[in-house]
DNA sequence: CCTACAATCTTCAGTCACTGTAGAAGCAAG
DNA sequence: CTTGCTTCTACAGTGACTGAAGATTGTAGG
């Protein structure tokens, strides 16, 4: 399997699997003769770990311990809890300012009826000093 | 008006007011005979608006774009509503996507009960493939 | 076999919005 | 005068990629 293989099996562009490889999220593949990536199943299964990782917004050494802890099958599974869970509250936490920020600019285009810039609602919202 | 002041005056570092100015969005302050920066009181105002508008999540280019807006107060205010618009939108959707995340988390916490690694929920859910 | 074109290779620079560092110089108080 | 703070410039580093330049290699059609 060539890296446009591998590129295609699990929608990572092959700029994105090189950068993988160099910071050791990936082994070094076996290449061929000529120099080319050659990948099998067992990468595109780390590969999918890593972007499911990242589309579950880990970061990248959380991903690095994820997958340390996952080569280790015997082991309890408590510091992959912690990780996880330490994760959802950043997430809670990131949720509740979002919903704040999304309120205060929904409240700022609703005020505004399109006068002029001197006595536009949206400008004055943001020129106003921080509470 | 110092640069360590108007860092105080608004919650700024020093670095990130000159990185500011770097790019355009401060004026370039007169500098006293030692070449040291100095500020008035329609910086406090600029740089409370840069800050308000990072705070609400604008890009610096949008950012630029307000400011050039806030300047021609005769004009209507179509195009910074349109911003305002625009950037809601985004913010929306990313609520919506960090929404679908929190409850993905925490579907893979709450099935987990502490096992072994190679019978974790959370690593399971993982190394899934991407449906 | 030749040619065209696609795929791959390495290396490096760019993105965004800062943040931090090093080393020098200015300034005020004791 | 010295101590210690602030400020100065210039540049490197962050995270997680993305893109481009320029060189090879592989492959399909003629």
């Amino acid at each position: 399997m060539k890296i446009g293989e591998l590129s295609r099996a699990t929608a990572t562009k092959v700029t994105t699997i090189r950068f993988y490889e160099e910071i050791g999220l990936l082994d070094r593949p076996v290449r061929t003769a000529s120099g080319r990536r050659t990948y099998v199943l067992r990468d595109v299964e780390r590969l999918n770990f890593v972007r499911n990782s990242r589309r579950l917004g880990f970061s990248i050494e959380e991903i690095r311990s994820l997958i340390a802890l996952a080569s280790e099958p015997g082991r309890e599974c408590g510091e992959a809890m912690a990780i996880a869970s330490r994760h959802l509250a950043t997430v809670e936490e990131r949720l509740g300012q979002l919903t704040a920020l999304r309120d205060e600019l929904a409240a700022m285009s609703r005020n505004c009826d399109r006068q002029r810039i001197a006595d536009c609602r949206v400008i004055q919202a943001i020129a106003r000093p921080v509470a």
